[in-house]
RNA sequence: AGAGGAGUGGCAGAGCGGUCGAAUGCGGCGGUCUUGAAAACCGUUGAACCGCAAGGUUCCGGGGGUUCGAAUCCCUCCUCCUCUGCCA
């Protein structure tokens, strides 16, 4: 959520940037600045009429102590009229900032400088690209082939048990996601990072930190019973831990990791090309979440795209990165870098990794802010990058290291599956 | 899940209708003393909103109510503790 402070100094720079991601947004901006434009002068009318109020209160405690009832009736009698004004006036307020509230809500983040301008996935930058893409024998096979021929992952069991999405993995396919959740956090933990075991259901305050409410509740499932959301990315319990919290700058910045797994409805995005693998109702991912300095937090970006960059090179898969246009990007985003993986034998490009910094829109909900030396209390910024997600880790190793004898293992994560093949 | 108790400032803890944004202690910050440090002493020390400022308003777990006036009374929700039950 974007400050209304910010709105009204930088109407232009807001402006332009929301155009980048296609839209037109001066009737949302100034809507959001008359509301706060009507929010103060309510709170102005309600406060005067509270200060008159609260004085005569006390003149009627002093009066009551020294014995004269009978003045004290009658102030009291005066004051009965205010009551109803200060009332309305509240109401009015209270009304005002929801609406306000509710209004910033349908705003989404300005794209920083460095975003490009586009509506779709075309108009993304490909700024870096690594490895070489294999070639495959005329009969390989794609994952979702290599998965059954190999007994590791099975569709119809969790059809049977659960649903569409919801895969089951046996003996070597259960192993291997072990052994890539251990890696990534270990990976994750030698960059600083504190692990963390997050609850994987979150409640609606939760859902508003982060963003996911009040636009994206179709995605998320919902335990109506308890009132809990299922989390769609380890991000949500992760970046509320320091929701309402004033930190000091001496933990910043802060970096924690955590394994979770990920549960997306995906409503009506099933098509064609979501086979196997590609597209989940439910599935694994070490997520990596910092907080930071405003004046800390592009640096910290690189990083966090380098983390993750280092991560496929040591699995040696080939990758490139993207930086998102401003149509392609998330809504609570300020920047986003993709990263994708080829898959060979699909001859696509797999998203497995979108680092985002949010600067300071996730903050502004969660009241996230630190104390700088001269004492003025500011936004944190909030960033964070799967590292990785599995599934199309997955997908790919096995499209991409298949042979005749098998599925090789990336060298480096064979000390944690304990297995070098797939046969 | 049932019965009982409790939620106050960074922490501990008093207040239980008016002068309470809140005693006191600890911690933090500044100072005196000291070669330095400790101790001692003095001062200071929450947040949000409105306002150029002076200042005003709000916040004692969340929400609602009673009252001229609520940290204090009532309702409700949440959380924690104790006992009983259940359970990986």
């Amino acid at each position: 959520m974007l400050q209304v402070s910010v709105i009204r100094e930088h109407r232009e720079t807001v402006l332009t940037g929301l155009k980048k991601r296609g839209l037109n947004a001066e009737s949302l901006i100034d809507e959001a600045i008359r509301l706060d434009d009507e929010r103060k002068k309510s709170q102005q009318l309600a406060d005067d009429l509270k200060s008159k109020s609260n004085a005569e209160s006390k003149r009627i405690g002093e009066l009551m102590k020294s014995g004269k009832a009978d003045e004290a009736a009658s102030l009291r009698a005066a004051i009965a009229s205010d009551k109803d004004a200060i009332k309305k006036h509240e109401d009015d307020r209270a009304l005002y900032e929801d609406q306000l509230l509710k209004h910033l809500y349908k705003i989404p983040n300005v794209p920083h400088a460095k975003v490009p301008a586009g509506k779709s996935a075309e108009d993304n930058i490909n700024v870096h690209q690594h490895g070489t893409i294999p070639t495959l024998d005329a009969d390989a096979l794609p994952h979702w082939e290599l998965i059954k021929k190999y007994d590791i992952i099975d569709f119809d069991l969790g059809n049977k048990i659960s649903g569409a999405g919801f895969p089951v993995y046996k003996g070597k396919g259960a192993k291997l996601q072990r052994a890539l959740i251990n890696f990534f956090l270990q990976e994750a933990e030698q960059k600083g990072y504190r692990e963390i075991q997050p609850p994987i259901v979150v409640n609606e305050a939760s859902g508003y930190g982060t963003g996911q409410l009040p636009d994206k509740e179709g995605q998320m499932y919902f335990v109506t019973e308890d009132g809990l959301y299922l989390i769609p990315t380890a991000e949500v319990p992760i970046t509320n831990l320091y929701r309402d919290v004033m930190m000091s700058e001496n933990d910043l910045p802060v970096k924690n990791a955590g394994y979770t797994p990920c549960f997306r409805r995906e409503a009506g995005s099933w098509g064609a090309h979501v086979r196997g693998l590609n597209r989940l109702h439910q599935f694994d991912k070490v997520e990596i979440v910092q907080i930071t300095k405003p004046e800390d937090s592009y640096a910290t970006l690189d990083e966090m795209c380098l983390h993750v960059q280092g991560l496929l090179e040591k699995l040696e898969l080939p990758y490139r990165k993207l930086l998102l246009c401003g149509g392609d990007m998330g809504f609570n985003s300020a920047i986003t870098y993709d990263m994708e993986v080829f898959s060979a034998a699909q001859q696509r490009w797999l998203e497995v990794s979108s680092v985002s910094n949010f600067e300071t829109f996730q903050a502004n909900r969660l009241k996230l802010r630190y104390k700088t030396k001269d004492g003025k209390t500011q936004l944190l910024h909030t960033l964070n990058g799967s590292a990785l997600a599995l599934p199309r880790i997955v997908a790919a190793i096995l499209e991409n290291n298949q042979t005749k004898t098998g599925i090789k293992i990336p060298k480096a994560l064979v000390p944690f599956t304990g297995f070098d093949v797939i046969n």
